[in-house]
DNA sequence: CCTTACATTTACGTTTACGTCAACGTCAAC
DNA sequence: GTTGACGTTGACGTAAACGTAAATGTAAGG
């Protein structure tokens, strides 16, 4: 009967790596929406959900707005058949946008990997030249 | 002996769907290093290539400055062994996050999928409740 | 010659995403 | 009772990445 653990403004920060201001100005964008125990915040599992979403959004350079907008619409139940199809369609834009960034991705790699082949010639080659005994 | 094309800043901003002000705050930023003819910019096939990646990385979500110690660090031959292992073990965590943000790719269009498939079946079930004849 | 289109520099404005005090409350430990 | 450790609310500061005039040049076209 574990209540759904809630969470201080300081464990998130320490679990998550970032700064409790971090996270007070994510509710203040809307994105965090943590009730209070007096005065200090108290976070539940929505709230880490969403701030785990948050950073992962940050991290494939979504603004916060972006961000905000996306889990809005994930949480809104549409079901008018318009709403739906509206939705389907930023959803297939999404991940169309994330496409993109895939194939920017897989070039990154491909340039790295070119990148460590040449490393290693030259490594080789420069073992060869200053110790050839 | 086309002596490998060059470009007007418009012709870049148009090709790249960017403003002339982006382009030339790249060149602030030391991304790009245009020639002039008198006093207009005259872009190389080189500085081209730059913008495109610097856009690239723009699209991962990377600042100007890290973007341009890539772009130095891709430039600057390095000779020396400790320079070498400097620079391969840059490439390493560069890679790392790359990686990193595939699996971020990967979970979102996960929730995406499952998204779509909801939209799905509720516009089934919608099609069904508003024309059941 | 005048307009139009595109280029330039300089400079200030703006948005985003926090950092960084400052001043204060609170509760436990010593 | 006071000292930390942690929390709070302002409020101002800041770096990044341009946007947006304003004033000017310049080459082509009518």
């Amino acid at each position: 009967m574990h209540a759904s653990r809630s969470f201080t403004i300081a464990e998130l920060a320490a679990e998550f790596d970032v700064t409790p201001r971090a996270i007070r100005f994510y509710e203040d964008t809307g994105l965090l929406e943590p009730v209070r125990a007096g005065r200090n915040r108290v976070y539940s599992q929505r709230d880490r959900t969403r701030l785990k979403l948050t950073l992962r959004g940050k991290r494939l350079g979504l603004s916060l707005s972006e961000i905000l907008q996306l889990v809005r619409m994930y949480d809104s139940a549409a079901d008018t058949a318009p709403q739906l199809q509206a939705f389907m369609a930023v959803l297939q834009s999404h991940r169309a946008q994330l496409e993109r960034q895939q194939d920017d991705i897989r070039v990154m790699l491909g340039e790295i990997g070119q990148h460590e082949q040449r490393c290693k010639r030259l490594l080789a080659t420069a073992a060869n030249t200053a110790a050839p005994r």
